[in-house]
DNA sequence: CAACTGACTGCCG
DNA sequence: CCGGCAGCCAGTT
């Protein structure tokens, strides 16, 4: 179980990333009161993985240069798939524009 | 208890 | 634009 206080902080700001937009580990985490710990949304993301009860738009963080940062390119494609569905445009280096998708907090 | 590891980032060259 | 490197954190081994 991975259900510390930290975490949920990060999630609670992770579901208010409105539809259509993405937001960076970095911005997620500077958000949820985490300045310079990107990472730390990157493991709370990772442990949910295995907890699919948690109702947490994952697919709509992605790392700085705009790309999905999962292991295998096969999720990598699903993220994409899903953020493409909300209108998230994808360039042939597969990378999105932050400035116009970005989430403006 | 120390060493590893990983859905990250900014800085350098 | 791209690869390399150190800083940062929590969970594992």
């Amino acid at each position: 179980m991975s259900g510390s206080e930290t975490y949920r902080k990060i999630f609670r700001t992770i579901r208010r990333i409105p539809k259509g937009k993405v937001a960076t580990y970095g911005q997620i985490a500077r958000v949820a009161g985490f300045p310079n710990q990107a990472r730390l949304v990157g493991y709370a993301l990772h442990a949910l993985r295995g907890d699919r009860d948690e109702t947490v738009p994952w697919w709509r963080v992605i790392n700085a240069r705009g790309e999905s940062s999962l292991g295998s390119e096969d999720d990598a494609a699903l993220q994409r798939g899903l953020l493409k569905k909300e209108g998230v445009r994808f360039d042939k280096k597969k990378r999105t524009d932050l400035k116009k998708f970005g989430w403006k907090k």
